[in-house]
DNA sequence: TGCTATTATAAGCATATGCGAATATTAGCA
DNA sequence: TGCTAATATTCGCATATGCTTATAATAGCA
């Protein structure tokens, strides 16, 4: 099967033909939300169990919870046991650098 | 309002504490469609019009135009009329990039 | 074991999203 | 102007998503 040049900055090449969209799509469904970026961004600072990602997103529990189990399935984040608490990162420290070049690229103004 | 650091790789800082994750968000859901995918990833050979871009995916005319009204909406294309057509190309390259570091960072098999 | 803290899951409902079908708009040309 | 090609928009419906509420599961400790 073809690889196809992208119109990128010409560095690398992940991209071919057809297919494998769902996949992706799925991944950027998982960061299409809210809640879910902002919990992303709390995690980013660092490895922080539930509660603490809680505080500041005005969000219920279970509520944060679901989100959670999202962002799992689809690879974003990892979970770990810590006694009562579970503690969540980053499953790849460059879903840093893909929220931080989306936010360059469409010049989203982290102070709004 | 505070910076905060990022668990990425280390080179720039697009995040703070608060909001703009809507708006992050509205990007990310327009992603988050294969369809949509399909229309980037043929769109990153190259500018093209709606029915070459149809041509390969295996829609309708008229919901290629609603992907395609989605995108333009969030700012991920644009669209120039050449006589009866329309061109449509990357808004940005570095979405080129985006997509594929998302494919990288998730080990996304572009042959399936 | 019984109690509390922490986290996860399930059910129900409201809204958003995606698609097909029909129709409208825009441009070129006879 | 009338006709055709190319693209866009609207409507209606089915499915997906997101939230709240209630409840379950897991762990630590008296």
């Amino acid at each position: 099967m073809p690889k196809v040049e992208s119109a990128g900055t010409g560095h690398g090449e992940e991209f071919d033909d057809l297919s494998c969209c769902e996949e992706m799509a799925r991944i950027f469904r998982a960061l299409g939300n809210e809640t879910r970026l902002g919990i992303l961004r709390r995690i980013m600072e660092g490895e922080m169990c539930v509660s603490e990602i809680q505080d500041g997103l005005d969000r219920s529990q279970p509520n944060i919870s679901q989100h959670l189990s999202i962002l799992r399935d689809r690879g974003v984040v990892t979970g770990e046991r810590d006694g009562a608490r579970v503690c969540y990162r980053l499953a790849d420290p460059r879903v840093a650098d893909l929220l931080e070049l989306a936010a360059k690229i469409f010049e989203i103004d982290p102070t709004r």
